[in-house]
DNA sequence: GTGAAAGCGCTAACAA
DNA sequence: TTGTTAGCGCTTTCAC
């Protein structure tokens, strides 16, 4: 532990040891290269002063600061996400094993999805950067990877098939589809899908689950569907809407928790029991209202805990010029059964 | 907007401005002593190149980093809070404006409350920590304090009376007692208070605040009180307890949003509405949950916007040895009322 | 008001 | 295998 003594730096600890700065470094960085007693002279050296190599000293003679960017947006209230926490710690430990850090920042002018990052590059403060605001599509991915900035993105590069970054994310169509087999099993017929508008890629990618299970399975889609924003009060009106029906369904397979807990609203209202003998439903992505909702909503789990030790992996390798020829990774999501189905 | 131009440095400025590198140094750093002229030239010269000064090069050289420490825990699941995400941005964005950066780093032994501190400080990665783990008491805090390193704390030092470190806290006390008015004029009398172990500090602060206020309205208070862990399903055994007896609550004042959560399962369970005409129930946090959960869960919203700000404030002060007497800051929740009452 | 020199602590290249 | 030299890009004296 560090106490008031000064900070010890390599001429003290080559002092220390009775060899040149030199020797200390290659300790440090090339061990193999040191007669085992030196080395060994060396390290206890080090161990008894404490000493740890200086960043700055290093980042400026490295030119690499071990740092890595990630931006971050105001946490969106009155949805159910909250995913950051859990990213957000897989990514820290992970770099931790990697010896990197994570630098946080955030942008001037919110608007701009493109603010903060080339002044980090330009004063050289990270190395690389983690993006993850892929929901809403990201301009921030296909200016970093026009400019060959290293960085991984958390989310596909949806449309834009000339993009070469690496990138890591999440099955929304295996999800599903594993959901509505699980409602299938629970003796479901009738399973509509709450979804978003059709002009986000992720929640297309989320439907073509349900429609391509649902067909497989032999069962009904045409009509079956509602598509809206990812709000409570919509999952509410939506869920309304089909249960008003006179063929209504028997289970609700939702886009995200948030539509989900706006179903449950509905359920309440109309004194309907969610679950088995009432009215089924599951959502996506196990955030914490998931877990602590009344009856429990059966949800698909992401993978975050996956997602940041595969970002980091593409990460480094990345960092070290390593080429992976196809740096992509697909994580399904895995479904979490609870009081709703 | 960066290219694949070379990254300019003080010497390209100066070229290209036609004066020495010591100019440009001063432009940036003492403005106030060059001729108008040559600033202007200068400048102009900065902004067409893009130049940033690198940072490694300016932390070597001032022996400071900009950057401020931050562990992180693993995100806490099957509770409320979730409330890492709204005091993080806040702490960024502030920091931002401060000309800081936020480093985050993990322990390698996360039951070590010191692990991680040192090493930052010996290779002085970082300038100084922010602190927030307060909550299960904070030991990190005071190995900090004693080895005089510049950290603030999310949280006041609850019996260390002996610390002299800035730390900005939430008036539990008053969040609660502001809860107890908002249920009297509700028109609430037999209000029960669902807490915490009297090991907690915090949980300690809130529960004053409910006797006290509850005392000075001439109410009973004796009796009218459990505690445990926080954990949804103490929170609905408590609310089935209090329920089952012969006189019952009207309304269950409680500790957290985690154990209101389970108050309302309860609730659901006895087939009593929570809210007007049924049983009020209020909690603490403003969590997700309680934004999201059927009827809307009453809850006193922790301030993290401000708190960020706080926090910033007083590590500037701390890094530039500004001398705040009393830096300590106490920031009132506020009751965000909503269907549960 | 501007410029020259020195050096922060480290590592890469080379010499011994 | 170890030591010497040089320099990363910046700021801080101190001359001019």
């Amino acid at each position: 532990m560090a106490g008031q003594r000064p900070v010890a730096t390599l001429a003290t600890v080559a002092e220390a040891a009775g060899v040149s700065r030199q020797t200390v470094s290659n300790a440090l960085n090339s061990p193999e290269l040191l007669r085992p007693d030196t080395l060994a002279r060396v390290q206890e050296a080090i161990e008894t002063l404490g000493y740890r190599p200086n960043r700055a000293a290093r980042n400026l003679r490295t030119r690499a600061s071990h740092l890595v960017g990630l931006r971050v947006e105001p946490a969106l209230e009155g949805t159910a996400s909250g995913l950051m926490d859990r990213f957000l710690h897989s990514l820290v430990e992970t770099c931790r094993t990697a010896d990197l850090h994570v630098l946080l920042f955030t942008a001037e002018d919110v608007n701009d999805p493109l603010d903060g990052y080339d002044g980090l590059l330009q004063s050289a403060a990270v190395d690389a950067f983690v993006v993850t605001d892929t929901y809403r599509g990201n301009p921030a991915a296909s200016w970093l990877d026009q400019h060959q900035v290293p960085f991984v993105a958390f989310g596909r590069p949806w449309g834009e098939p000339t993009a070469t970054h690496p990138w890591v994310d999440v099955d929304g169509h295996a999800g599903v589809a594993a959901a509505v087999d699980h409602l299938v099993d629970r003796g479901h017929r009738r399973i509509a899908w709450v979804g978003w508008q059709d002009t986000s890629f992720i929640g297309e990618d989320r439907r073509g689950g349900w429609l391509a299970r649902m067909t497989e399975r032999g069962l009904p889609t045409e009509g079956w569907e509602l598509r809206g924003e990812d709000t409570v009060d919509y999952g509410r009106r939506a869920a309304h809407d089909l249960l008003d029906r006179a063929e209504a369904p028997t289970a609700l397979l939702c886009v995200s928790d948030t539509v989900a807990m706006g179903a449950l609203h509905a359920l309440a209202e109309r004194g309907i029991h969610p679950g088995p003998g009432g009215v089924g439903v599951v959502g996506f992505d196990d955030s914490l209202a998931a877990q602590l909702v009344t009856p429990g909503l059966t949800s698909l789990r992401q993978p975050l805990e996956q997602i940041g030790v595969e970002v980091v992996r593409l990460l480094k390798d990345r960092l070290e010029l390593r080429t992976s020829d196809e740096p992509h990774v697909i994580l399904s999501p895995e479904l979490v059964v609870r009081g709703t189905t």
